[in-house]
Parts: structure tokens; sequence; C-alpha cells
DNA sequence: ACGTAAAACTAACGATTGTTAGTTAATTAT
DNA sequence: ATAATTAACTAACAATCGTTAGTTTTACGT
């Protein structure tokens, strides 16, 4: 018996990542018990089922991308320092936890029990954002594009960061936060 | 029986939006033949395996990309126009066959056979599109933040495009390529 | 009208799936 | 030290997986 308290966060991050690696339909619990060095059946003494694992892993994350966009909407300030609060929202969550967010991208359509309550999580997430959008466009600091393809170019690069930021050893988040908030928001061109 | 000389077309079509839907893993043989409208094994008539119609789907886009950005590269234009093209080209492949182009971002990890030849177009790809921004850079035409960060944005946003395009039932391309353009090259601020 | 080929069907296969039951070993509490 | 609890194990389950074999039905060229 391996001596850890915390057995059940192994599983849940190892399964993050092997998630990540294959879809959370490619990976069977004796996968998942191989890469954690126990047997299949064992690992029903930490956890209650396959989607009981992804739905933990989902929604640690997605509860704390919707608490942080509540505050962020509710600062003082103007639409592009919301913009990069957001921004830097989706770096430092990512950053902590890039396999979660590889599950929350690209698994939620297995959650079944929970799917209901992702899709309302999500489209909270997707309301307060476009708010922040249109009133930046109101008050003439966000180009009058159609806002639902400025959502959506910004949001396809925030959620694709869990790709990129693993592969970056020594990653310096405020950087990183500078460097991509000036390309989406300054655009590419000199 | 069906009155039609290309079944075999209508499997992979609808094949392709059941990945989008589940992921190539999650969707069975059955789940497959019962969309269809036929039985499982009447499958196995038009389709040699599983394998194949993933492979084929995959095959038929990412080869259209290859050759695609081969082109856009040996343009006599400057940097901006030739990222245009690119945006052109995705909007273009994506509106064609944007089911495809879900399988191609989500299931190529399961090519098994076949991964190897998808990673070295991948590779391919990505190198013609990295060689089009050192260049802008080096002319002073594009900005000098990380070329990997501009890559990344604007690759990520092309990626999820299948996302997108599928809900404009009235998709003008034309508008939606200047539009694009515009807001990943020049940015959202006013 | 009839023969041939294409495409559907039913039935079943061996393998693998998530999970449970029952048991043994290891850790912790008293 | 011993009892109680936790976490590992082996073995097996019913269900489902991709696929094959063999048969029947449909469509088409002559």
């Amino acid at each position: 018996m391996k001596q850890t308290k915390d057995r059940k966060a192994e599983i849940l991050q190892t399964a993050a990542l092997l998630f990540k690696q294959k879809g959370y339909s490619a990976v069977t619990m004796r996968d998942l018990a191989d890469a954690v060095g126990i047997k299949a059946a064992s690992l029903y003494n930490h956890i209650n089922s396959k989607q009981q694992i992804l739905s933990e892993i989902i929604f640690a994350i997605a509860e704390d991308f919707t608490e942080g966009i509540e505050e962020i909407v509710a600062q003082e300030t103007n639409a592009q320092a919301k913009l990069k609060a957001v921004v830097a929202q989706h770096i430092t969550l990512t950053a902590d936890n890039p396999y979660g967010m590889a599950a929350l991208n690209n698994d939620w359509m297995h959650l079944e029990d929970r799917l209901e309550y992702y899709l309302k999580l999500r489209n909270q997430y997707e309301k307060r954002f476009r708010e922040i959008v249109l009133n930046g466009q109101q008050s003439g600091q966000l180009k009058n594009v159609s806002h639902e393809i400025l959502l959506f170019s910004v949001l396809s690069t925030l959620r694709n960061l869990y790709l990129w930021i693993p592969r970056k050893a020594d990653l310096q988040k405020e950087k990183l936060i500078d460097d991509l908030s000036e390309i989406l928001l300054q655009g590419v061109v000199q």
C-alpha cells in the first residue's frame, strides 16, 4: 500500500492527464489503475465511478471560472482592463491545472447527470464575458465588429491555453499575461 | 436498400457529425449504423474499419491545408496579406466540412497506423505558418512579441472555427474573412 | 424476364468495458 | 499487543465493443 493520505488526489490528477492524452471515453479504468500503480478494482476504494472522476475534475475548475468573472465584472475599471483581467484569470487557472482544463474543454459532453449544471455555468460565464464586450463597444473602447466574432476569437485562444502552457517549462506568468493581452487586444500588426 | 450510389459518403459524413458530438472513441459502429438507418454489419459493405473512417475524414482535410499553405507561402505578397490568406483558407475549408474539422482537431490521436503521417503534415503546416510570421517580424510588419505566442493565438482561433461556423445559418463568408482578419491582425481595441 | 452484383439482413465471435463481491494485507487507534 | 479501519488484492459479472460469416433482399444490365 502506498503511504499517502491523498491517493484520491493522485487518481484525479492522473485521470486528468490521461483524459487529455486520449479523451475520457478512450481511457479505461485499467489504464488509470496502471498509471497509478494499483489494480482497477482498488480505484473504487477512493472513487465511486468513472463519471464521478470526470465530474470532480471539471467542476473544480468550472466553478473557479464562474466566480472569477463575477469579480472582474464588478471591478470599476474600463473594458480594456477587464479583458486583461480575463486573460490573466485564464492563464492563472490553466497554469494551476492544465490537464483539468483539457477535460473541461474536451470531455464536458460526457458529464451525463451533471451536464445541465455544466451548461448553466458555461452560459453564465459567457454571458458575463459578453457584457464586458458590449459595454466596451458602447463606450467606444472596443471596435464595432460583431461582438460574437470578437468573443469567439478571444475565447478560442484562451480556451486553448491548456495546450500551450504545459509546453513552457519556465513559464513567466506575468510576461505571458502582458504579451497575450497585447496580441489579443491590440493585434499582431506593427 | 437505399437508392444511392454513395452510401459511403453518407457514412463518412454522418460519422464526422457523431465524432464531433461525442468524440471518436464514444461513437460505436451501432451508433453510426443507427444514424445512417442500417445495421452495424452493413457498414462493412462500404468501409473496412472504424479506423479507416477516421483516417479518411481527417486526411481529406489535412492534405488540403498542407497544399493550401504552400501556395500562400509562394505568393509574392507581404506578411499581412499572407496571414489574411491563411484566415481565408481556414474559413473556406471549415465551412466546406465543419465536422471533419472537428475530427481533425480532436480525434487525430486515435489514428494509430497513420498517426505519424498526420504529425508530419501538421508539422509541415506549422513550419510554413511560422515562416510567414518570422518573415513578417523581420521585415518589421509584425510586432516583435514571441512568435510562438503569436502563432498559438492566431492558430487557436482558426482551429476553433468548426465550433462557430455551423452555428451561422446564413454565413457570409467574405464578411467573416474581413472581420476575423481585422480582429486577429489589428486587435479589438478601437 | 432473368441473372448478377450490390447491399441489406441475422446471428454470433472473442475481447474489453465499468463495476461488484469477497478476501488479504497494511496502517492506525486504543 | 490487539482490535479496527483502510486500502490493496483476485476473480468474476453482465454489458457492450468492433468485426466476421452466412443468408436474404434489392437494384440494374441484358
